[in-house]
DNA sequence: GCTCATTAAGTTGTGCACAACTTAGTTGTG
DNA sequence: CACAACTAAGTTGTGCACAACTTAATGAGC
């Protein structure tokens, strides 16, 4: 094997690409079936994560979804007006506020498993398999992170 | 090993998560350098197409990109508004659209070059671990269009 | 009690993505 | 030639992402 390493990169020759298009495909695969619970792929995610713990707050959320303020409150704010969760200002600290499930919200958690598990055959891998490439994604956003966070 | 395919899904155990989350490490990763060339990531990526071969229709660079034309012509519009391409309209077929680098567009091949070098020692991955891991992905996005154009 | 730094959530502006649509040019068939 | 079907590029509208900023509430130190 040759390493060309001073060579022009081609687009499919790119691991960040590759990372790039396998994205957009999945969440387009999601997309029929999502919105058909009138959901997007981000919005999924929130409720996602307020079915494994109702009642998290829009910081908590952002942390979980790696997102920021300026994208996870107006998420929230189509989520709500979907009818899918409440939003909550907290009386012990008014900065703070809290997102729950209304029972629509709370009534598509089986819905949602399902979802997920047609995506998971739709992917051509075997469990084991899908769990490799995860570990090895996660392995690989923690070393930019890490990098991002050094370098700068 | 247990497989409790009826349980809840749990954000962090997705690989479809750990895709979305990587993909998004990633391009933040190159923005801070692209940023300096005044390019986005998307941008960047028409540029290599055009590094590699010039004078793509709009059509071929969708295909390359797989993006549509919805997407591709405002970003054509951004980057011939930055001086990096042109477009120019073919006269042996009206609706065809070629584009080209300018000297400006061609000049940031190296400079393109260097940066996929620094974001992918960043990732803490061997040469081998990342080509592993891009083979991987294609395969799992060739496995979702396959699925995508089979049951609709 | 006051002031100032900090924190939480939200707003604004830009640039993707993508669906749905429009416009214009080309081609095939009668 | 006529005209319908098709193709290429672009437009419109919605919803992310993210940077930069604003607003409001809290807490720490004096």
């Amino acid at each position: 094997m040759v390493l060309v390493m001073d060579a022009t990169p081609r687009l499919r020759e790119q691991a960040c690409f590759a990372l790039y298009t396998a994205s957009r495909a999945v969440i387009g695969l999601y997309r029929p079936m999502l919105d058909r619970l009138g959901l997007t792929y981000p919005q999924f995610l929130v409720l996602m994560a307020l079915w494994e713990s109702d009642g998290l707050t829009v910081t908590e959320l952002g942390d979980e979804l790696q997102l920021d303020s300026g994208t996870v409150s107006p998420l929230l704010k189509r989520l709500e007006a979907g009818g899918f969760v409440e939003r909550r200002r907290e009386s012990d600290d008014e900065r703070r506020v809290t997102v729950h499930l209304t029972e629509a919200g709370a009534a598509l958690e089986s819905r949602g498993c399902e979802i997920t598990q047609v995506v998971g055959e739709a992917s051509g891998m075997s469990y084991g398999e899908l769990i490799a490439l995860r570990d090895k994604l996660n392995e690989f956003t923690a070393a930019i992170h890490d990098r991002q966070s050094t370098t700068e």
